[in-house]
RNA sequence: UGGGAUAUCGCCAAGUCGGUAAGGCACAGGACUUUGACUCCUGCAUUCGCUGGUUCGAGUCCAGCUAUCCCAGCCA
């Protein structure tokens, strides 16, 4: 995992250990279980987790649990599932929300007798209005003035069932007229007679996030409670619960700007509604930003945290690059895939001066980064293709590929010249002629002459051929305002052609694809194989940027 | 004159006690290359939202503006 590099929120803590030294940072990453884990999640993961480790502390998994009717179990292992992945480890333990519900109904009862918290009867419109306004205060409750004896009384018959959902709630007594709305005697209570995912029917009053928060903090020994920009306005009301639940450990929540990366939706609301219009295949279409999305399109996790390493830890709003996570990618996959010749496009070659039943077998990198990649042997005959991109009839000046009466180097097998071009009645190219030189087979002219094209081939009788699927990234954040009824965003782009592959069976866990087999585009130059459907092998193959579409 | 927060290159983002603008992505040239990839050079903010002020000197301090984001769920 990348070492997180000096922010604002390691300038706290650093401030933090001055002042007491004997600190053992503790951090949490709290998911609600109400959707999949998505890159943006990712970041909160990444500076939570690695925090800890950098200062030699602990990282707690816990679910946030507190509102049964928005999670579920698919959810809860899906998280784990993709934290697991990422490689975060929970140092300090999973746990989950609910389990402090007992905890939280104590320091609830607590509250009441402190004088802190009241029964309110007051409805949901009606708390609305009595609230006030961004620029008016709001006024007291009817019922702020209940008595300890009989919040306790109505506050334990809330518990026990009596009452219907939205009845009633259980506000914190804070101020009425605070500028800021958060303090406005919040719920932190109300009724919901729903089954909770793991607690059964134990409950129905639930603890609101404002309030379990900063319990659950408080109860695992959270030192620093980091979360996104949004909970800043929360942050008065999360010390009060500190400080009013009497509890020794005293969290501290500091905030950071989420991250948001173009023409990408990240809001779990959206995400799910197109899982749920069954606009993509599931949370793991490779369209998708989820983790286990991306996981379909290639992306490690290593790279993944160097992306959210690199777009920083601010509270400023931003929007990264799209081409920065690519770039992540790109760069570890140059260093660790496979490559494949692929033609996307294919333009036949005849090598008019080859013999008709010969077959010849080149050694080919499978990664010239790497040479612990390997080799492979790739079948060469008469009859080729080359990606119709490598081929120009009226060339552009500095274009080195094949060209009319040209040489260029098939990658690892001869050199050929572009002799004759055959075409078919519409006048579009329907084979090329070429002689080879074959005295200089995957190597340089015996001459010296210099050859500057290499470009990628096939044999016709063995390639593979293999379907491949190109996906189209991501959806745009305009877009989503209103997704129109079964209407995708990001289509699979299918290819017109067969795309071929070569074929050579030298290494089965390695050979090159089937047919049918999806195949995604990273659109910087590699194909990722989809591990989804697969069972035989999970490379990556490399292609020329040249069969790159942008 | 509701409160809170943020404003440094197209996009992110460093900028310590004020001392004369890191880095990455993107982009543009060039070199190299049996992937026009990769790699390697080079270029890319006299300027830090604006306007004043303090100072020998300000992105960094002060004042006043402006813009954007968040908050009126019994969601998180």
């Amino acid at each position: 995992m990348e070492e997180i590099r000096s922010n604002f929120i390691l300038d706290i803590i650093d401030e933090d250990l001055a002042a007491n030294p004997d600190m053992k940072i503790h951090t949490r990453f709290p998911p609600e279980p109400n959707g999949y884990l998505h890159i943006g999640s990712a970041k909160a993961i990444w500076i939570n987790s690695s925090i800890a480790k950098k200062y030699g502390g602990k990282f707690n998994l816990r679910y946030d649990d507190t509102n049964p009717s928005k999670e579920d179990v698919e959810y809860v292992n899906s998280i784990y599932e993709d934290l697991m992945w990422l490689g975060a480890e929970p140092t300090g333990g999973i746990f989950y929300g609910s389990d402090y519900f007992d905890k939280c109904y104590e320091f609830a009862v607590k509250l009441i007798k402190d004088g802190k918290a009241y029964v309110c009867d007051l409805t949901a419109d009606e708390m609305r209005e009595y609230r006030g306004t961004l620029t008016e205060a709001g006024k007291n409750s009817p019922y702020r003035d209940r008595s300890v004896e009989e919040n306790l009384d109505l506050f334990e018959r809330m518990k026990n069932g009596e009452f219907a959902d939205g009845a009633k709630t259980l506000r914190a007594k804070i101020d009425m007229a605070s500028p800021n709305i958060n303090m406005r005697d919040p719920a932190i209570y109300r009724i919901v007679h729903t089954d909770h995912h793991r607690q059964g029917d134990k409950w129905c009053i639930y603890p609101l996030y404002d309030y379990a928060h900063p319990i659950q903090d408080a109860l695992e020994g959270i030192t620093h409670s980091l979360c996104s920009i949004e909970f800043e306005n929360h942050r008065p009301l999360y010390n009060w619960v500190v400080e009013n639940i009497g509890i020794e450990n005293h969290p501290k929540q500091r905030e950071f700007a989420r991250l948001n990366v173009t023409h990408t939706v990240m809001s779990k609301r959206y995400l799910r509604e197109l899982v749920e219009k069954g606009m993509v295949d599931g949370w793991d279409d490779p369209r998708m930003p989820t983790l286990c999305g991306l996981r379909r399109r290639g992306y490690t996790p290593s790279a993944i945290f160097d992306f959210v390493s690199r777009a920083g830890v601010a509270k400023a709003y931003s929007v990264v690059d799209y081409e920065l996570l690519e770039h992540c990618i790109r760069e570890e996959l140059n260093q660790s895939a496979e490559r494949r010749i692929a033609i996307l496009k294919p333009i036949k070659v005849v090598v008019t001066n080859y013999p008709e039943d010969k077959v010849e077998y080149f050694e080919v990198s499978n990664n010239p980064q790497n040479p612990d990649a390997g080799t492979r042997r790739v079948a060469f005959t008469r009859e080729i293709y080359i990606d119709s991109d490598d081929f120009a009839e009226v060339p552009p000046p500095k274009f080195f590929r094949m060209k009319p009466d040209g040489e260029v180097r098939l990658m690892g097998a001869y050199i050929v010249k572009c002799n004759e071009i055959i075409k078919n009645a519409d006048g579009t190219v329907k084979e090329i002629h070429c002689t080879a030189d074959l005295e200089a087979a995957n190597g340089n002219p015996l001459d010296g002459r210099k050859i500057k094209g290499t470009i990628h081939w096939l044999s016709e009788k063995f390639a593979e051929d293999a379907t491949v699927m190109l996906y189209d990234h991501l959806f745009t954040l305009e877009d989503v305002s209103d997704i129109p009824e079964g209407k995708g965003y990001g289509d699979y782009l299918n290819l017109d052609s067969v795309v071929r592959l070569d074929g050579c069976k030298i290494e089965p866990s390695l050979a090159a694809a089937n047919k049918g087999d999806k195949f995604q585009f990273v659109r910087t130059g590699y194909f990722v194989k989809d591990t989804k459907h697969e069972n035989t092998f999970n490379r990556i193959v490399g292609l020329k940027d040249s069969y790159v579409k942008k």
